[in-house]
DNA sequence: TTTGATTCGATACGGGCCGTATTGGATTCA
DNA sequence: TGAATCCAATACGGCCCGTATCGAATCAAA
């Protein structure tokens, strides 16, 4: 984790991580097939499952609250190495894989929670395609950080959450 | 053109190129001061710059249009090769800089044309964020087509654009 | 405690591609 | 026609890949 903070997926050898950690490089090919499985135990390992989730009432304040806190984790060391994944990814199909299933289908069942709630609330439509509107509210999100064309800051995650929370919302919630 | 759309970005070499295109490796080398650049200059001069906009006469239905377009490139081969960029750029400043310029900002011209016309029509307010919402409506694609969790399907696209649009638009244009 | 099997760190290996240097033949241009 | 330039081909050292080998250390069972 390191050694990845500091050089990103592409540039991160095993030799170095062999010789960081005192060890000799068959030992990591013992273990794990290639860089890429190595890089996703690792991630995947560091991350801490999320116990506290926003619950105000609003489905929009709790979605706005959850983005919030990703967009900070995207701005920290963290970041760097998820974008190094989704980067990787591109040229390697069971990376993404791996970063879809333990990264992103995680943090989407929490999200499902908070969705349903709004359900149960009257809040959201019950026949919304869940998929499609967290794409939609998190997109945009991995979209900046990817592409680096705009701030990641917090009046844009509130402006994304707004447009958004307003057309799909009941009760002419537009804001 | 034709490896990149083989084998992506991360898997090309110089030494590929050369040898296929009968040349000396060091002749690409006096032109090009690494495989970034030749690739972006590569795949932006390939790039056909889009002459009939569509006007429908409604915002939505003009963004729909645009957005229904870039996903069929993301779904051609050409998808591919954004991928590649957009990954290889993660570990390559400059090749994210020179993407966003010659790709993502010339498209995002194109788009300000319709927004304005929105605007214009008294469709959208006239201070909306115009990159905020061009984030919001086209950043799901690119985050679909580069993690792969979800389809590219058209309904996807009519449903985000409809999504977003609703929150945005005024005179009560909820679908 | 002994013994046999595993796991380990270290090291060496062939291979692929990097980016650079050299060279000799072809092309360009005054 | 001669000089300068551009080129394809080739060779080079270097980095890292993934594998093989080999004693030393560790561990489990008798």
């Amino acid at each position: 984790m390191e050694l990845l903070e500091q050089v990103g997926f592409a540039e991160l050898t095993i030799e170095a991580v062999a010789s960081n950690a005192a060890v000799g490089k068959a030992t990591i090919y013992r273990w794990w097939p290639n860089k890429a499985m190595l890089v996703a135990d690792a991630f995947m390992s560091s991350v801490v499952r999320e116990t506290r989730f926003p619950d105000t009432g609003s489905v929009r304040e709790d979605l706005r609250a959850q983005m919030q806190r990703l967009a900070g984790i995207f701005r920290g060391p963290r970041g760097r190495i998820i974008r190094s994944l989704i980067g990787g990814g591109q040229s390697d199909p069971e990376l993404i894989a791996a970063f879809s299933n333990r990264w992103l289908i995680p943090r989407r069942a929490e999200a499902f929670g908070i969705l349903q709630r709004g359900i149960d609330r009257g809040q959201l439509p019950a026949d919304i395609d869940r998929n499609m509107l967290l794409d939609t509210l998190y997109g945009p999100l991995y979209f900046r950080m990817l592409v680096g064309h705009g701030p990641l800051s917090n009046t844009f995650i509130d402006d994304v959450c707004d447009a958004v929370m307003s057309g799909v919302m009941l009760n002419g919630s537009k804001r």
